[in-house]
DNA sequence: ATGCTTATTGATAATGATTATCAAGAAGGG
DNA sequence: CCCTTCTTGATAATCATTATCAATAAGCAT
């Protein structure tokens, strides 16, 4: 049976509070300052089994490395190619995107993601302080 | 000065004439049976470099291994989740996309991209044979 | 409470993709 | 044909992630 072990709680409460699309090494720093005997791999390991049975997700960008969320209806990122940070898209999610067009089609499309990249308001001002 | 070496003309035409969106290890194995000499970080090198001068491009999908396309306009690309082989999508590339619904945002979009998930055809054939 | 079973962890090695290093080799101008 | 310097090939290094496995600890039964 499953258990219920204080490294899950940490980790899973980590991710609640931190907001950011964290990848699984930032949640490891952010949960090492306060236990710093949690192992990376335990981190890495909670997070990957959370997102098999449904209680995170895994965002779908294209980032080398994985960043994580809570559980959530369905919606689009905006991804800054300057610091990998995520934010979530102002716009409404659309399925009928999936509908129209694949009619002759012989791939079987079971969803589709949306990737705004750019660069980020924090970026942004490090950029005009440097004068770029 | 920007050298025109037997490898470049190699991967070039490589990528050229392969269409299937490869990753730089598919193209080093589709040459390496004609060329074994050619190393494998001169394909990397030399896709990342066609990627920086505009020659090529990076598939933007999120896989871990990067695929690779010769420029294109643009356009979304269809992955399948089992044999990881991407495909271009059937529908219009829609530049509208990011001009509504980012009014408000501190966001600075540059540009976006859509990528449908599902089965391609191939991996839909190998489900039906073992009866999945 | 105590003990037992076994899921889980921590430490570390292994993996896989990609990049860095650097001596040897080759393009292309003179 | 020579010389400079860009490229290459071989290999080590890096980075994210996963696998391994002995030690630990949940949570049930006693």
């Amino acid at each position: 049976m499953e258990r219920n072990t204080l490294q899950k709680q940490i980790v899973k409460n980590a991710l609640k509070s931190m907001h950011n699309h964290p990848t699984a090494t930032e949640v490891y720093n952010y949960i090492h300052k306060d236990y710093p005997s949690i192992s990376k791999a335990t981190v890495f390991r909670i997070l990957n089994n959370c997102c098999t049975n449904g209680e995170f997700m895994k965002v779908d960008v294209n980032d080398k490395e994985a960043h994580y969320e809570l559980k959530n209806p369905p919606h689009y990122h905006m991804h800054c190619r300057i610091c990998n940070k995520i934010f979530d898209a102002p716009i409404p999610f659309d399925d009928s995107l999936i509908k129209k067009g694949f009619e002759n089609s012989d791939f079987f499309v079971e969803g589709h993601s949306i990737e705004f990249y750019g660069v980020c308001k924090e970026c942004q001002k490090k950029k005009e302080i440097n004068n770029e």
